[in-house]
DNA sequence: ATTGTGTGTGTAATCGATTCCATATTAATA
DNA sequence: TATTAATATGGAATCGATTACACACACAAT
């Protein structure tokens, strides 16, 4: 490899001014200037980024991590993030936390010494140690999708979608709602999503049964057994619709009605949120929550390369959601 | 940020010691290891990789370069390399090239002067100034998906399962199956998967009329344009079945059929490859090929991290495939 | 003639690790 | 007892960049 020496030495000038060629500031005669441009050329050279990183603490990485990459959420906010990110020439270093929260907060030691510029994170929980961990290393950082206290966060507005999605579906005369969630450890997914339909079925004086509420862990077989349960569990009383917390499970749901011969819509409603791709192109299209998935991505990496570039207090930003209304309802 | 020098100061020895511990090798009494471990405990210590890579040479990561994030082949293959790398205490550093083609040859030379231990790319095209590029940076390297001349390639076996696709449909009493592909610059994609079908036509004896090709951009619109074409320009003499070369754009074609009427597979049996998700959720649920893209993304990390190990020679692995078949047919 | 300012370039310290080499102590072997 | 080997530690060079500081020169202003 050649390096900054090897070129000052062609040049016949000091390493000091191949970098301020290279890096075009200080004082540079146009020729000499010229000489050196040639022989980078000529050789190829590229800037050890290790070197220079070491010596500046600046890497032009930022870290992002999230719990599953071969999801359409997270690949979609990934992407988002990239667009952004690559116009102001970083690049993403990915960690995968396959789900596991302990790897959260490792990951985020080790993005530190890597020297990422900043870090995002998609939480799927929230704690204390997490928290602890990202006020330590004091960098730049953007929650997405989790509300974490001190920490500049993008959310999505979980609560009132799910307020929305519960009260379309009894005002579209659904009287007897059931609901496909996820584990509550999950504040966003779990907890705000559930209690906007909670407190939406009770605001408007519907009483629900328990047994409507089932529990999934976000993958389409999940949503299946969930349903099943349901439709085991309330015999007698079948609910009219169910709200399913994400695409993927409404999904499975619809799987399991279906092979159960049940008509959607008018046996069961069914909605789910996510927007996925999947969900316009399942019979019936699927009636859902389009959270912006993409443009979250742009949000968090304009916030924290502008966090890069000079530091700022925490701030909470609430990104907009559109109802997509479908055939499922 | 504390450094092994403070942590060398601490423990009042020298950092050389430190640096024995932290890295298990040399001779260090329990009694100076204890000490020395319990100090890089307290005081969180991590040491700085910039550091460590400018002198080993090593960093540690692995750069993927993929053209977009965003779909489902893509994020499965990330999600396979990632498994494994993980596993080795390797990062991915992560570069999109939004399928433009001169990026996959700027971001080899990013990673490179990222100094990443070795490079896995999805091309989606092959020129002589990619592979002149790939043999520059000296790298190891393995491509994934396209056959480059002189780098060890993990390919797909499009040819043959191409002609499996085509003979399936053959066999199974549909005589006219037209075809819709993707541009030939994409020699994996593009080429060898219409050579599959055009020679499986041609050995049964069948021919095909032109009318019967088209060509699409790998998006769901882009299926439904092209069958719309397809059904547009053959009047008086409809296919009975299509090929289509990816799933989406199989669901895309779909869409057209359906809002048109026509029955699946009874009008028109579709096909596709990719064994997305949406795959088995559409209605009918679509036959298509699994080309099993984790594993693959699994084998194209145990390659590369054998070749980080050791070098080798460029060797070339085809993955096998699986006819899915669903109710599209 | 002197001082100041804008240009242009180089010397050397620095970032935080690893590693070669030297040295000291202790233990084992001849 | 002398010699060798194993164990334990430190000094200093090194990786490849950036940057504070110093210096030299040209030209304008005083």
């Amino acid at each position: 490899m050649t390096t900054i020496n090897d070129i000052a030495k062609m040049a016949n000038v000091s390493r000091t001014t191949v970098s301020r060629v290279l890096n075009n500031n200080g004082y540079v005669s146009e020729d000499v200037r010229k000489r050196i441009m040639q022989i980078v050329e000529e050789t190829g050279y590229i800037p050890s980024l290790s070197a220079k990183s070491l010596r500046t603490k600046k890497s032009g990485v930022i870290g992002v991590i999230i719990p599953r990459i071969d999801t359409e959420t997270a690949s979609r906010v990934v992407s988002g993030i990239n667009e952004v990110v690559a116009k102001g020439n970083f690049q993403i270093l990915l960690t995968d936390t396959e789900l596991d929260k302990q790897k959260e907060i490792e990951y985020i030691r080790l993005l530190q010494s890597r020297h990422v510029d900043g870090i995002i994170l998609l939480a799927t929980n929230v704690n204390d140690q997490l928290i602890a961990t990202i006020k330590d290393v004091e960098l730049p950082f953007i929650s997405l999708g989790q509300d974490l206290p001190g920490v500049t966060s993008i959310l999505y507005d979980d609560y009132h979608a799910s307020v929305d999605v519960t009260n379309m579906l009894l005002s579209k005369g659904y009287e007897k709602v059931a609901f496909i969630g996820v584990s509550e450890e999950d504040p966003s997914v779990g907890r705000l999503r559930k209690k906007g339909y909670v407190d939406a079925m009770a605001s408007r004086g519907y009483n629900f049964d328990e047994s409507w509420i089932e529990t999934g862990d976000f993958s389409i077989e999940s949503g299946y057994e969930a349903m099943k349960k349901i439709i085991k569990n309330s015999r007698g009383e079948l609910p009219s619709a169910v709200f399913v917390v994400t695409d993927r499970m409404a999904i499975g749901a619809m799987e399991y009605l279906r092979e159960q011969g049940y008509r959607i819509p008018e046996d069961m409603a069914v909605v789910g949120i996510g927007a996925s791709t999947m969900s316009r192109y399942v019979t019936p299209s699927l009636t859902t929550v389009d959270y912006f998935n993409k443009e979250a991505g742009h949000r968090a990496a304009e916030l924290l390369i502008q966090q890069i570039k000079q530091k700022k207090e925490a701030e909470k930003f609430v990104q907009t959601y559109r109802l997509i209304k479908r055939d499922s309802v």
